[in-house]
DNA sequence: TAGATTTATTGAAATACTTCAATAAATTAA
DNA sequence: TTAATTTATTGAAGTATTTCAATAAATCTA
């Protein structure tokens, strides 16, 4: 991974809200929708979706859609790869 | 390390002059002096310092003073329990 | 088809971040 | 002590990010 893609991946676990939506994908077990989102986080509709953007846009997440919901799912690779660029920092 | 802790450094790695700072301790071997990022960066040398001082404040960088020169240290540690964190999102 | 539900988009306001010039503070060298 | 060097601070301008209300788009249900 290149140092501007790990400054993107930065800046998609820079924030509380976005790094909450991360752990709900992880207790939801593989996928989750939206919508559940909506319920667990205090935020307006739009700013989730907003965050939820910015994390498809680092391609932390991808989206699949069903019907009239959106599933999400972790990167787990990128997560990996995102990793081996930490580790690349360190002396 | 809590979240909002792997916030703060996810907010530190999310700069590209900052990623070359880091990079940069470690091309040095261990430690750092300012005055070389001066020559390294292209930046005013006050903007160098702003990132220094995040770096710092998010404690990926300790600094250690030597007459007038400042020494940086990568906290490799931290970045450890970092990954750590990270590793903790996936599935 | 009409209304309800789920998600996305737009635009505006508020907040945060980055950058630099100017300058201060601390230390070293002459 | 004076001048030079290194780093930090302040304040201002520019840019980016976050948030929400309003609304659009897509799909489902009755």
């Amino acid at each position: 991974m290149d140092a501007k893609k790990a400054e993107k991946i930065s800046k998609a676990l820079a924030d509380p809200y976005r790094l909450t939506i991360l752990k709900e994908i992880k207790k939801s077990k593989q996928c989750l929708y939206c919508v559940d989102l909506n319920n667990t986080i205090n935020l307006a509709q739009p700013s989730i979706a907003h965050h939820l953007k910015l994390l498809i846009d680092s391609e932390l997440v991808t989206s699949d859609k069903e019907g009239r919901n959106v599933r999400y799912y972790l990167n787990n690779k990128l997560l990996d790869e995102y990793i081996g660029f930490v580790e690349g920092l360190k002396i």
